[in-house]
DNA sequence: TCGTTAATTGCGCAATCACGCAATCACAAC
DNA sequence: GTTGTGATTGCGTGATTGCGCAATTAACGA
């Protein structure tokens, strides 16, 4: 990382990694790609209940992932900053380029794949 | 994320944040940065019991952060794809730049001064 | 004021995670 | 073969997380 990473450093990482280390927060983080919205919302786009989803958007927050805008009786939420969004994409793509990699492996070594799979240990 | 996002693609990412969701799971992922390092090194650097880093290799391994190759008697371990890393720094600086703006802001109101401890060192 | 809608919070339980310890495996040297 | 070193695995336990339910707060309109 260019610059040590200090123990304090690596706290605040994981524990920021930790924001989108689960299903439903990353489909909350999908929904608020766009435009802000409000809890109920993100819990239709997201499927799942208001309670629920509420709970997921406190950890966001408290985490600087999300920025919560009270506006008359809704409660809007956004992405905090728009780095987070092109860190999920490198991420992402890298993940498929991966399973890309393994998809061309299998299929030019179908024998191979077929016979580690018999030929697995008891 | 220009591409819609599919629900197996969110637990996919979701299940990947997980993997550097924790102290010492990121201290390995700083550790391993420059060079592959063997078990015994990676747990010096990053100050833990050979046994739990072990076990948080594995859990990396097993998702795609880090590919393990043996070589002799010791296993040397590095990062999968250098899109982590940038990703990585990615979050880090936007992290960053919150707290450098916390601090400004802080300093503004010295009554609600806040000590980031985070931003000192790095 | 009361009723309604939006959102949050406290509680309890089930599920998962993290860690140390001991045992085990893999490989090299003797 | 035996010994030694590096690394992994299985197990048990304490800690944390995730979720639904019910209660609560906040803001609006009648």
């Amino acid at each position: 990382m260019k610059q040590p990473m200090t123990d304090a450093s690596c706290e605040m990482l994981g524990d920021f990694f930790a924001t989108f280390a689960h299903t439903t927060r990353m489909r909350i983080f999908c929904a608020l790609q766009g435009q802000p919205k409000t809890v109920t919302e993100i819990a239709i786009d997201a499927g799942v209940s208001i309670t629920n989803v509420s709970q997921h958007l406190r950890l966001m927050r408290d985490r600087g992932a999300v920025i919560a805008e009270k506006r008359a009786q809704n409660v809007y939420y956004h992405i905090a900053d728009p780095r987070f969004v092109e860190a999920a994409i490198l991420i992402r793509e890298a993940l498929f380029d991966r399973l890309r990699h393994e998809a061309e492996q299998a299929s030019l070594r179908p024998s191979r794949r077929r016979l580690a799979t018999v030929l697995q240990p008891v």
